[in-house]
DNA sequence: CGATTTATTGAATCGACTCAATTGATGTGG
DNA sequence: CCACATCAATTGAGTCGATTCAATAAATCG
């Protein structure tokens, strides 16, 4: 099912025609990408706005002499920037961790959503707002958050997200990240994820083997990380927004 | 004049209707505020979009412990998150650093725009999408940068930011953050943002005195700390939008 | 299976931090 | 308008968290 409507329904109930709207933007130009490529480079001229219907993939940034942060992560029902065709060049490049299913929705198709769906136009809404909070919060990790709270955090937050379009089992989701990917998502040197890992371990508040996370106690990884949901926005807060069946 | 005009107007020409739309904005419910006070907290219900007409200000965020993170900064012409009044609870406080003048836009304001000023609304998203991208270049800033480089980085995004409305001289402009707020901002201690700047101070790429800031050569500068305009988003990227006269 | 990527470990180093004291500004009330 | 209080900036010394470099082990892939 399409992890959009899944995530949107969390925030807003949506109509029969709504839901029709969203199929048809993941079923459009749809493409399948190989893991570790590149979907859109910085300096290229943003065209549509993409739409991750399955896999994993993250923005980045690079300096000249090789440094890369990863900024933030796409997960399955994540869009890129709305809009983002109103700047002449993409100031970060994006690209896939797993192999990946994309769609590219035309700028045309968010006209008519503006135009005709409000309810969706406000998920959408929702969904920059709680992507703005997101960068804050990362912003928040690296700045003041010791290494082991810091990912803690971090695993923390891809939990969340996974769990809210469906793809957690229990207490267990699949994990794609290597260790490097962890170094340039939470600024720390590859070596020390692989310690900072290790501690989490010990403290028996992960579980980390062959791509696969398990977190016995939520909680007790939330507390590690200092972690508080709420800016993930993530009750039904567009309640009063609810299409009638 | 209104710095937001000013700002929008670097992006695209706007038409008298427009200009007296935006003046509007910034003379409706105007309060001024004094140093060093909160305009919002986290937690508390989002009412109105706050425009910064004078004065700094910032977005923070704070741990139960007391560490506090700045997460951005507030220069004239600046604009809280849009459409902020769809999230329940705020995720972050807002507060001044100076004194401060703030119009607060109501939601009905802007669905007007949305309505009727295809050339505000487009400016408005584009003030969405380069503050997104400010705070992506943050966390590139404090993930990759090292302490000198990222101060060198923050001094030019603001000396920038503050041409861009007109609030600098030359090479120079006002400067009233201090150390502590250097220190918040750029998750660094405050002992340690002292040494950065004066190893900024001797190898004369800055003068910061009096809460005055000047910069010799903003080229010099702007390498030191691997600088890129990109992210700011400045040229006109608009023109084809403009208003004809 | 060998080749390559990913994960792990140890040791030495360094950037940035904490603690603590001092100096310099700014501001306020008597 | 000075004296005192407060806040901001500076300096030194010692420490610690995280880094780099380098080597090895384990996992994954064609």
């Amino acid at each position: 099912m399409n992890p959009l409507i899944r995530k949107f329904e969390k925030f807003v109930r949506l109509s029969p025609i709504d839901r029709g709207m969203l199929t048809r933007a993941a079923t459009g130009r749809v493409r399948q990408y190989g893991p570790r490529i590149d979907i859109a480079r910085e300096g290229d001229q943003p065209k549509d706005v993409h739409l991750i219907l399955s896999g994993w993939a993250c923005r980045y940034k690079q300096l000249e002499d090789g440094r890369r942060q990863i900024v933030s992560f796409f997960l399955p029902g994540d869009m890129c920037d709305l809009n983002i065709f109103i700047l002449k060049e993409m100031d970060h490049s994006i690209g896939t961790i797993t192999p990946a299913t994309i769609a590219d929705v035309p700028r045309e198709f968010l006209d008519e959503i503006n135009a005709g769906f409000p309810r969706i136009a406000t998920a959408l809404w929702w969904e920059t707002l709680v992507g703005a909070a997101i960068q804050r919060e990362w912003i928040m990790n690296l700045g003041q958050r010791t290494a082991s709270e810091r990912m803690a955090h971090l695993l923390c937050e891809i939990f969340l997200r996974l769990r809210l379009v469906g793809l957690t089992e229990g207490n267990s989701c699949e994990f794609p990240l290597t260790q490097s990917d962890l170094a340039e998502a939470t600024g720390l040197s590859k070596v020390h994820v692989n310690r900072t890992l290790q501690e989490l371990r010990t403290g028996e508040l992960i579980v980390l083997k062959s791509k696969t996370l398990t977190v016995p106690s939520l909680k007790h990884l939330m507390s590690a990380g200092l972690f508080h949901a709420n800016y993930l926005h993530m009750e039904r807060e567009g309640s009063h927004l609810d299409a009638n069946e």
